[in-house]
This record gives C-alpha cells, sequence and structure tokens, in this order.
DNA sequence: TTTAATTCCTACTAACCCGATGGGAATTAT
DNA sequence: ATAATTCCCATCGGGTTAGTAGGAATTAAA
C-alpha cells in the first residue's frame, strides 16, 4: 500500500513548486536540496513529470521547472497513478471484463467490492491537489507562529 | 498501490471460507484447488492467518481450517494489514512524531495530508468483511440466474 | 565565441522483496 | 501402523526499487 520513494519525491518536489510559484522556476539542485532527495534521481522524477505535462522546464544556464497548471489543477491522484500506476488494489478490478482467477468472474462478490474500492480511491486521491497541500501548510505554520498573549 | 499476492490469495481463501461455513473446515488443498492458488504458498498464508488469531486449524487426517469469527467480523483491513503492513501512504504518516525528511516536519502539509488519507483509508477498509463480500457473491449470482418471464 | 550552468537521456547496479518451491517434522484419524 | 494433514524453515529466481554515472544537448552570460 506504500507509495515509493520515487511519488514520494515527486509530490515533494511539486508542493515546493506550488508554495514558491512567485520565484518563477526553480532547479532540480535547489529542489534537491530543499527536500533531500539525490539529485539524479530527481532529475529523472522531474523529466517525468515534464513528459506527462505537469511541469515545465527551461534548459541551460539559469533554467528550471516550474508548473505548467496552477496548484490547483494538480490532484495527487494523477500524480500517484503517473507514477505508480492504475488505482486499483487487484488485477482482477482494472477492467470490467474477465480477468478474474475465480471460477465464476461474473459472480466473483471480492472483485465487486475492490471495484467499489477503487472508485472509492479515485474520489480520495484526485479529490486532494498541490493547492489543498499548501493550505495544509500555511495553516500549520500560521498555527505554529501564533503565540497567545496570556501565555506571554 | 496494488495488493500483493500474498493478500489476494488470503482473501480469496479467506472469502471461500465463509461461504461454505457449513462445510465444517476445510482443507488447505481444497481452498487452494477451487481457488487456483499455489498449495504450498497457501500454506504458509493459512498459517499467518491462524497465528494472528482470523483462522482456526485441526491437524491431522481430516483436518482443515475454518473461521475463527463470524464473517461480519472477519474486515478487509484487517487483513490487508496483517499481510502487507500498516495502511499508510508515507513513512513520515506512520506515527505522529518526527520522521519526516523535511525542513520543518511540523508544518509538512504533504505529511498532513497523508495522515488524513490514512484515516480515511483505514475506514474504508475496515468498513469491508467478509461478510459484505459473500453478500455480494450471493447477490451476483442471484442476478446471474434470475431470467424475467417476457424473455423466455 | 567561449565558458559555465543546466536539463535531457540512457545505461548500469546493488539490494531488496515477491512469489513461489521443497523437504521434512509434528500431529491426528482410521 | 499408515495415511493425511498442518506446521515450519530454508532456499531461490526474477523483478522492482532506489539510486549512480556519464555524457549529450541546450542556454545564458562573460
Amino acid at each position: 500500500m506504500k507509495l515509493s520513494k520515487k511519488t514520494e519525491y515527486a509530490l515533494r518536489a511539486l508542493a515546493e513548486l506550488a508554495m514558491n510559484q512567485e520565484e518563477g522556476n526553480l532547479q532540480a539542485q535547489e529542489l534537491a536540496r530543499r527536500e533531500k532527495i539525490p539529485i539524479k534521481f530527481l532529475e529523472q522524477i522531474l523529466l517525468a513529470l515534464k513528459k506527462a505535462g505537469v511541469l515545465q522546464s527551461r534548459r541551460g544556464a539559469g533554467g528550471g521547472y516550474l508548473l505548467s497548471r496552477p496548484p490547483e489543477q494538480v490532484s495527487l491522484g494523477e500524480v500517484v497513478r503517473l507514477i505508480e500506476g492504475p488505482l486499483v488494489l487487484l488485477e482482477c478490478a482494472t477492467e470490467e471484463e474477465d480477468c478474474c482467477t475465480c471460477e465464476e468472474e461474473a459472480t466473483c462478490g471480492l472483485r465487486d467490492v475492490v471495484i467499489d474500492l477503487r472508485n472509492e480511491l479515485t474520489r480520495l486521491f484526485d479529490g486532494i491537489t498541490l493547492a489543498n497541500i499548501c493550505e495544509r501548510t500555511v495553516e500549520l505554520r500560521r498555527r505554529r507562529d501564533f503565540v497567545p498573549r496570556y501565555s506571554i
């Protein structure tokens, strides 16, 4: 069930980019430093994200990466599917047709349940965007920085 | 995100046992045959399920396995956690304390979101039981067998 | 126009995990 | 006794993960 390091790094890098959109493009090196990700590994990931249309890049000196869409339009689900593959728990629930190993695939309750779960997972993961993650970060920082008067 | 074969086999075997409680105990061999699971692999799985208290077993000739609880009391979540480990997407969301690699773990929005997701997943997975899977199977079979009059 | 900085691309690799397989020992019914 | 069955442990091939490495292509700046 756990996400791969690759997906985690992708999400961290994207969150960092989303939090710093005003800076324009950020370089792989800078992203790697801030999020403590091995640089060469991160390069591969950013490249994949670019090819998938999530990022834009500028090559050469002073180059870097930036989101190709506003953070509200990049969902957790998109990123996870991109790297981990389809959001499905069992092979037999990928397509709606014969792929079950059970005697009577048409009457497999497990498959039926897992198809429902797939839909729930999709709803959950697609409902969370980079913008949401940023909001959370901002809110957490606000709470940390807030010192109630009476405690001074 | 996909469940391992081990978990899939566990769920299939448990579903089969749940569907056939009246038969008393079922043997590994029979379960393997019905669900097309490699027998020796299944043995390991059944043993793990037994040690976890999900199954009971009888050794020797005429032995076999049976659920140690009614199907309503065995959840998908329990089985998945048992084999796959905790239902968590990122390491940093396992415990509530410092395990994040980000600069300021206390203000990591991603971690915050993933903790919420963990709770949602737990709710989802623990809400589905072997009984539910059986119900689905029964319902699917009923629909298959139902032939409307006017179509004859 | 050279140089430095950066992305892009491909190949490789060590370690780990998954999905088994195999050989018995222990236990139980007949 | 014998046969059937669970229990237990060791092993293993192949695939995946998490990188590492090297350099080509591109761009900005000197």
